[in-house]
DNA sequence: TTGCTACTTAGAACCATTCCAATTGCTTCA
DNA sequence: TGAAGCAATTGGAATGGTTCTAAGTAGCAA
């Protein structure tokens, strides 16, 4: 029962392993990437940030380790209106807010009673197996600084 | 103050007098093509649907057409994770349930003090223009043929 | 009629994403 | 250690819904 002399596995890993799936650089760095700067970026634009890392990363492998993550549950794909894909590490539940004016995305979070208060709304013989919110308009620049999380 | 001989304009009709635009054999049959089966259908569909009565009408003019009932807020566009754009003429603020199984949508109709409960978890700072709620699940036989509102 | 503009059309272009076939890189285990 | 086997990455082609473009058609005003 004697482990490897490698540090112990983080998050990632042990998500991975546990899918069997393998710990990469790549899967790494975009991991990072994501948590790192949490605006919800498109995989072009993780792709862009991963090269300072990994100047020689395909964006064909950034799309199969965003998939990758997604499927581990620890990052979550998020749509707008046909728009590119977005990616999300934050793993509460949350609605996303648009901003028309910037395109930039927030999260909002949700209390649970909220949640079940929204469910509550399907008629029986609808199960759902997630909920999805999402608020366009308007946010003023302070909410702006507050969302953007880098503090 | 005398009107011209014709029928009175009907609500399409009229919407788009009122943007200044006109009503065309074209724009009428998508109208009335998305009123006689409210499954929500992509544009594509719609182009089939529509060519019984308009054999040679082009799929650009279907979308063409269907943008401009959009914008006269005639019809909602509703869009599922990257999948084709549906449309949808249920004016009422409602939810859509996905039904995974079958790729069906339904309108979940939303009492409006649901939706104040829900905007009212935007922080300060947060001016929503418009929120969407959207279901993932599975629905039930008899919910579906309740919800195919064809009676 | 003539002109003006709105509207429709076929097909090209667009673009995010997926697919494909080839390579590279771990990991077993002889 | 090294061959096999499988996982992962890669560049480029293909996909598919949508938008664009340029040309034709049609209603309307003068
Ligand atoms: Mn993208
Ligand atoms: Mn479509
Ligand atoms: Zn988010
Ligand atoms: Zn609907």
């Amino acid at each position: 029962m004697s482990q490897s002399p490698q540090t112990a596995p983080d998050a990632l890993a042990q998500r991975l392993a546990h899918s069997g799936l393998r710990s990469t650089p790549q899967r790494e760095v975009i991991y990072d990437v994501l948590l790192k700067k949490r605006d919800h970026p498109t995989a072009d634009e993780v792709h862009a940030r991963v090269r300072t890392d990994l100047p020689s990363i395909s964006l064909a492998t950034v799309y199969n380790c965003l998939e990758t993550l997604v499927q581990c549950d620890l990052v979550r794909a998020v749509n707008f209106e046909r728009g590119p894909t977005r990616y999300c590490p934050n793993l509460r539940p949350h609605a996303h807010f648009h901003d028309e004016q910037s395109g930039s995305t927030h999260d909002i979070d949700l209390p649970a009673d909220l949640l079940e208060k929204v469910s509550a709304v399907l008629p029986p013989g609808y199960d759902a197996k997630s909920v999805e919110i999402t608020f366009r308009g308007k946010a003023l620049k302070n909410s702006e600084h507050r969302a953007a999380g880098s503090k």
